[in-house]
DNA sequence: CGGGTTGCTGACAATAATGTCAATACATGC
DNA sequence: GCATGTATTGACATTATTGTCAGCAACCCG
């Protein structure tokens, strides 16, 4: 005899936003190993079969969740690293902080889940990083010194590897080393790296 | 009427072992997401209750391989970056190569179980690491332009999340780059790394 | 050889997870 | 207001997974 509760109805594109936010959350906090249906349900305020109406399978989810982290690494990268204004010090903040709020948990959960990289293949992000970071080093050498193209690649893979092993293992590696597991610590390494590859471009 | 089958007995080290190895080959191939009793039972021809038995419980096993993935890292990277002798390019070929065979997966499973570090430290793995490669560099150079310790330690950071974060996503990045990702791109990564260091402590 | 210790297994229990389905409620168009 | 479409849900089915337990079997020791 229970009263007739009032159903919240959403639009395709709502639920499926809802149900993405908050299964990110979820793997934000506790990691992908205990991604429930259920449970994303329970914090998302739904039931759990909603979830398998829009996404079909609990797999369908994944990509969805899989496919959202590689374009919202994307979305965050190039504005950071192709901004002609802004100094290296800038640019290493914001991709070292696009990592944040559990991407770069997402994004180790997604090469384990498709170790070759087959799968889903982040389209020619690095690429389109390398080439317009490339312009601006031709742009900014004295002509006759440009730097080398490969030279340019390499940079931005350090960045990026290096901005990624950080997010996960960086406060637990700074703890192993002696130092606070700070920002501050965090700050200065990226000071530190900067002032590297400022040191390596001028020459 | 079955045939009384041959029972193998082991010690209860060599049980654990052949447990844990089989579990980190699961691991290494399709990721902890799928490590499930049975299937490591299967792959080991045992039967499921033993690892129960050797391990009290899953999360007993779960703690037992996180454990021995520190325990290998810190067996890898000490003497890699710690020889005196052994070239700079020597050392990085051996610190990439250590996050093969899955234990960069393994050791990015274990930050996403454990986010804050607090359960499991690698103990002061990355302190050893700075003092002997620190006691080298002012071997190594001239009086009085001995290399800062901070600078030291923010080089082995560097080496240990580039390495890494090239073991899990690296491939990933070259292909997204337009490059081959081949052995040879990765030696080619390592090269230019240890150009740009070498040309930092230099100076 | 006999008895004890314990590694080891098959069968079972308990629970939890994904997925199915019919029914319901909310919106929209006529 | 009524009919249609579909987002949403509770109940259920199915399967898989961890964990328990009693008993078997290999090895050791006297």
């Amino acid at each position: 005899m229970r009263a007739s509760v009032k159903r919240l109805r959403r639009t395709p594109e709502e639920a499926r936003r809802l149900i993405l936010d908050t299964a990110q959350e979820l793997i934000a906090r506790s990691g992908p190993e205990g991604l429930r249906l259920q449970e994303i349900a329970a914090a998302a305020g739904i039931s759990h079969p909603l979830i398998l109406h829009h996404f079909g399978s609990r797999e369908g989810l994944v990509r969805a969740l899989v496919q959202q982290a590689v374009d919202e690494l994307r979305d965050k990268l190039i504005p950071a690293m192709g901004s002609a204004e802004s100094s290296l010090e800038q640019e290493f903040d914001q991709v070292f902080d696009a990592y944040r709020d559990g991407l770069a948990q997402r994004l180790a959960w997604l090469a384990t889940i498709d170790p070759t990289g087959e799968a889903i293949s982040p389209a020619a992000v690095m690429r389109d990083i390398a080439d317009s970071l490339h312009a601006r080093r031709a742009a900014a050498s004295p002509a006759g010194d440009a730097p080398d193209r490969a030279d340019t690649e390499m940079l931005v893979h350090l960045i990026a590897v290096a901005a990624f092993g950080d997010a996960i293992v960086g406060r637990r590696l700074w703890r192993s080393a002696g130092l606070p597991a700070t920002d501050d610590t965090d700050r200065r390494f990226r000071r530190w790296l900067a002032a590297l590859i400022r040191e390596h471009s001028i020459r």
